[in-house]
DNA sequence: AAAATACATATTGCATACAAAGAGAATTCC
DNA sequence: GGAATTCTCTTTGTATGCAATATGTATTTT
């Protein structure tokens, strides 16, 4: 049995990302070390290399001499994501389709029926997690060391802003989302079908879904003001 | 004067830096944590998080209760790399066009000019150093937070192959590598008059040369093993 | 009274000491 | 003689204590 007990280190680590991932730790918030290191009952060495772990992997920011913070959303950086996410996304389904493995394609399968489970009777946290967690996988797949660190650095935000138009429950929003788990679908077919072609197309229907619900009720008077969080003094 | 003195631990993470770039640390090569910090000078604990920042930025490979190592380069991380490396830096010299600001043109100048010069007169290693360096800034220029990751661990592996090429001085490498040279100052013109069309054209120019090169000059024979240092045991 | 300076407090950065896990060698058992 | 096991030694992981840096407050000076 591989590792029956998580290390506190492990679980800090899991801990810290999912709180990042569905802003109950906000943009901008403050992490101080002694009470994080309280909170999870390690000594503050080992939770600096978390933290210096979560700052490479893009959901921290680290300042000299001042405390770690959850990594902004400013208008800029989502004017970056619109850039850079149809490219990559597109990139790594193609790559998925083209080296997924049977078990992979088996682990995608379990996490959509549990999207499409938490759809109808999940939170919204659920919602983003388990999203995130499907396209993780695909990332996975893919398996280019090169392309995965933007990838992951593209799924952070993207879960974050998932979080402000999952929990809505109207009706147009409900369909979206809906749409959203049936292009699931399709791409799980064109990935076991090994249609590389026919998932990158996918991949493109899928992000302009998303982008079409961002645009819609993340900013609905334009872009101007960071997400989740005032500037400054997140957890005041 | 800002910071006129580096800490040790900004010269050891600059050292280590360095020393994976231009292979006098080898893929694959181990890192011991006491020795490194005797070394450079500071403790065990400050070493570790340089280690786990390079790690993040894919210098070096993390193993539970074992040694880091310096992440290797196997034949299937050069496939990655021949995939992702033109759309990346497509996208990259794309957006630099798009953002670069007068200083950041400035700098670019100034490293193309001792680029030339160490054309001339440099070493190996001065030339990929200086020659990361020129790709690096047109990274800070596009200033793409999602694209950055992957562009950064392409450069790492990019400076890396370069060293293996910039050795040899035949007729038909000094032509391609000041070709090179001259790629770089077409590149800046583009960039120079926000001509983002162009500059993404150079891109795919400017890799087609450097695949070419790489094609002859590090798998004469295919590619099956893995680059710079046998398999295990880099160090011994 | 306003501004600048000095002081007190809180938080990060670093070093040392100790605990735990792995690798390797010698010994024992078959 | 070969293989497995135990023991030792090396190396990584963690905790604690101290030093350094930044922030906020109070005091002093103009």
């Amino acid at each position: 049995m591989p590792d029956s007990t998580p290390s506190p280190k492990d679980s800090c680590y899991q801990a810290l990302k999912t709180a990042i991932l569905t802003l109950e730790l906000q943009p901008g918030a403050d992490l101080d070390e002694a009470s994080l290191s309280a909170e999870f009952g390690l000594s503050r060495t080992p939770l600096r290399e978390v933290l210096r772990r979560l700052a490479g992997e893009g959901y921290v920011d680290l300042r000299q001499n001042r405390g770690a913070r959850v990594s902004e959303m400013s208008h800029t950086t989502l004017r970056d994501f619109f850039l850079a996410a149809p490219m990559i996304y597109g990139a790594i389904l193609r790559l998925a389709a083209e080296n997924a493995t049977p078990a992979q394609i088996e682990e995608l399968k379990t996490t959509q029926a549990r999207f499409r489970k938490v759809l109808q009777q999940g939170s919204a946290r659920d919602r983003a997690l388990v999203n995130n967690r499907f396209h993780e996988i695909t990332g996975e797949m893919a398996g280019n060391v090169y392309l995965l660190p933007s990838f992951q650095r593209l799924l952070i935000d993207h879960a974050r802003i998932s979080m402000t138009f999952y929990r809505p429950r109207d009706a147009a929003m409900a369909r979206s989302v809906d749409e959203a788990a049936d292009q699931h679908d399709q791409i799980i077919a064109a990935i076991e079908a090994g249609d590389s072609d026919a998932a990158a197309m996918l991949a493109i229907d899928h992000w302009n879904l998303s982008r079409h619900r961002i645009e819609l009720f993340v900013m609905p008077g334009g872009l101007d003001l960071p997400l989740g969080a005032p500037p400054r003094a997140a957890t005041a």
